[in-house]
Parts: structure tokens; sequence; C-alpha cells
DNA sequence: GCGACTTTGTGCATCGGTTCACAAAGGGAT
DNA sequence: ATCCCTTTGTGAACCGATGCACAAAGTCGC
């Protein structure tokens, strides 16, 4: 065993954190597998990154490799997880179960990665009451007191665009700091408070912007994973 | 009217064409509120970017807008969504309809923006035959008699991982260069085949990351769209 | 124990994107 | 018709991220 040198750097770019989770993925695979040790060429080339890249975006964590042999597969999952905080038990809420929210409470890919699903909201008295996932349905009005009491501290919101802002507020206003927006509204938040937006719609006219250049002009765009 | 002057650029910014739908939208909601002409600070503060940003990007599509006045809200939305390729109808396939599918299907954002679901398809007997927001589930054995003669041009990817590099195989094989990608896995495609990814997942990632950091250190995260 | 080989970690040049700041352009009032 | 006011469009500095290329470090075979 190593000595752990390197205290681990407090300020790794955004670009890197949004690529661990790439590199955590194929990692659990192979770890999966049975392989021991995985070169940045190979691990890049799982991930569809530049080994360059890959291996400067290690390098923000702390000197994690031997060289001339690679990375210990087991130790980097360990170090990774650690650093996205994924060590620890993270509690979420889901708000707005319509068809989009019950695809989330079922997703299995949280679960797997230490988020767990502590609640789920709605609006709809049709549907307050319901078990989805395994878990009861409650009521917008018990909102604070559901996320206070179960310490939750990511919520997901997957309600209709004109109910985002509303929900929003409400939560943060008791504590909140994180949200995963699945709503088509830009929401206004205090200071401190982190939002990430996933537009569904965008992503496919982002693709109609391409395939149409394709269609028209000989300048072909090419993918970009 | 003025004359079209500038014939459009043939080089739109990647990270230009990613904002470009989030104008519209904001566009949209003005011209349903009757509002005839904006300026770049008005629709910046709507969409959250900063205005000299936004001024730029739409001078990409040409100029459009007037000094002193501000742009015309219908012929921007007219402008934006005709470089974007949104005035022409695409036929969408989903291939897995397992509840993610399910409710891409039923999502109103999609068709309300010249996409057409055109096709369900999955490998489950169960669910082949079953009809989900108004459309027939067929078999994968179809997969590539449907796109073709439906003439379907982007394929949504919802199936679990070990499917996906298959399905995207076999999708390509027939011609199509525009993936939107749901499973949790890296596609390799051919040339000039555009494949963007959501994994929902990794966004939870990345919140638990900045989450963690404002718990530990004094350095706090703040939000970005 | 030594030399050849492999692979990491990083300095440096480059690039795309963001932001500031301002000159140019147009509208409206007088 | 002229002047003032508003707002666009963009030149230029800046910033973060990318990718090349290589020296440093460590392993493995002999």
């Amino acid at each position: 065993m190593k000595s752990p040198s390197q205290p681990r750097d407090r300020g790794i770019p955004e670009a890197t954190v949004a690529r661990l989770p790439l590199y955590l993925r194929a990692l659990h695979g192979m770890a999966e597998r049975g392989v021991a040790t995985v070169s940045s060429e190979d691990l890049a080339g799982a991930t569809g990154v530049n080994s360059a890249k890959l291996r400067k975006d290690l390098s923000h964590l702390g000197s994690y490799g031997t060289r001339g042999v690679g990375y210990e597969v087991e130790y980097l999952v360990y170090q990774i997880s650690r650093e996205l905080g994924l060590t620890q038990d993270w509690a979420v809420a889901i708000v707005g179960v319509g068809n989009l929210g019950r695809a989330l409470a079922n997703y299995g890919g949280f679960v797997s990665r230490g988020f767990r699903v502590a609640a789920l909201v709605d609006a709809d008295p049709e549907v307050v009451g319901d078990t989805i996932a395994g878990l009861n349905v409650e009521h917008i009005d018990d909102l604070e007191a559901v996320i206070v009491q179960r310490g939750v501290s990511i919520v997901v919101l997957a309600t209709p665009a004109a109910a985002a802002q509303k929900v929003c507020d409400r939560v943060t206003a008791v504590g909140v700091t994180s949200i995963l927006n699945f709503a088509p509204v830009v929401l206004s938040v205090p200071d401190g408070v982190d939002v990430r937006k996933v537009d569904l719609s965008i992503e496919l006219q982002i693709l109609a912007f391409h395939e149409q250049r394709k269609a028209g002009g000989p300048l072909m765009a090419v993918d970009s994973q």
C-alpha cells in the first residue's frame, strides 16, 4: 500500500467532475469482470475520451496510478466514489409522479449509486396514496415535513412546468440546495443552490439541427457523446 | 420587411446551438402573451444567460435585431425554428418501452416541437401489441422495416444497457444518423452518426459532488443551470 | 542488479467560448 | 431635419479545457 500523499485538490474542474461518473461506470464493469489493473489507454477507450485527458482528470484526485503498470481498479473505484460523495447515502425526493416521475422512481441506476428514493410527492388526489416502486405517494401539502423528516438533500422536479418554480421555492426554503429539474422552465433560486436541468426536447432539437445540416450541405457534423 | 442580407453562417458554435432551444421556448411564451418585440436584456433575463452572449448567439444566424428597439418576437421564433430544422416534421422511433420509454412516448414536449413519435418498438412479447400513447408497440424483429417504411430519422434508445449497442448497430445500418441514448453505455457508431446521451444517474452524481463540497469546506459551489 | 520497456503525470501550445466595453445604427421627440 | 437616447453587433482580452509530446518513475526479464 502506498502513502496517500496528495490530500486531494480542493478545486476540481467542472468538466472533470462531469466525466468521473463515466469512468466510475466503466470501472465497475471491469471490477465485475475481475480486471485488477487498467491503463489510461484502456480506460479511455472504454469511456470514449482521450487518454491524456483521462490522466489529467485522475491526477486532480491525486497520484493513484503506477507508472509502467496503470491504475488499480478497486482502488480507483473507491477514490472516485469518495470524491463524488457516493460513499454516503443520499436521500432523494421525487416531486411529480406523472409518467416521468414514475419512470424515475423505478430507475435502477439511482439505487445502485448510493441514491435512495426517500419520498414521492404529488398534488393530484388521484395518485396520492398509491404505491409506486414500493413507496407511498404523499400529498404536496406535506412537502416540507417530508423533506425535513427524511433528511432529503436532493430534490428531483418532475412536475408540469407551471408548478416547478413554486415547488422549487418551497424546498429551497427548507434548506434543500441541490435540484435536478426535468420541467421545461428556467428556475430562479437563491445563491448557493445548485440546479441541473435535463430537457428531453432540447436534446432532440440539437439532433435535428445536425440532421438538417447533414441533409443540406457537404459539411458533415460528427458524433460527440 | 428588411432585406435578408446575411445568408446565415455555415458554422454555428456548438454551445450556441445548445442554447437556441432555450431561447425558442422563452420566445414562444412571449408570443403567447402577445409581446411583439424583446430586447436582448429581457430575453437574456428570461433564459438565465448573459445578454452579450445572447446577442452573439443570435448574430450567428444573421442580423435580425433593430438597434434601439430589440428583436421582433415572431420573426425570431421563425428564424430560430428554421435554423434548428423544426419547420420540418421529424419522425422519431422509441426503442424500449419500459417505464422510461413509456414516459417519453407520452411526453408532450416532443410533439409541440415538430417531433412525431412514429413508432414504438420492444423485444418483450408481453408488451408487443399493447397500445401506448395511441401507438401500437411493434416487435424488435421488425425494427429495420419500421424505420425505413415510416421514414424515421431519429431513434431514441430507452432499452436496457445490454441491448443498446445491438439496436444502435441495426439502426445505423439502415441509415439512421441521429441517436438519443438513455442507456448507460458508451455507444460506438460509424463516422457521421450523431449520438447524444442523457444519463440520469450522472446528473445526480454531479449534484452529490457539489452537495458534499458545501457540507465539507467553506468553498460554496453556486448554481449553473 | 541492471537495462530496456511501459505508462504515468504534466508543461505548454492551442482552441472554443465567455465577457466586457464601445462604436455604429436606428427610432422618436422636438 | 437634427439631436438624443436606446440597443444592437462585435473587437479584443480573458478563461477554462483539450491534446500533444516528453521527462520522470516504476516494472519485468535476464
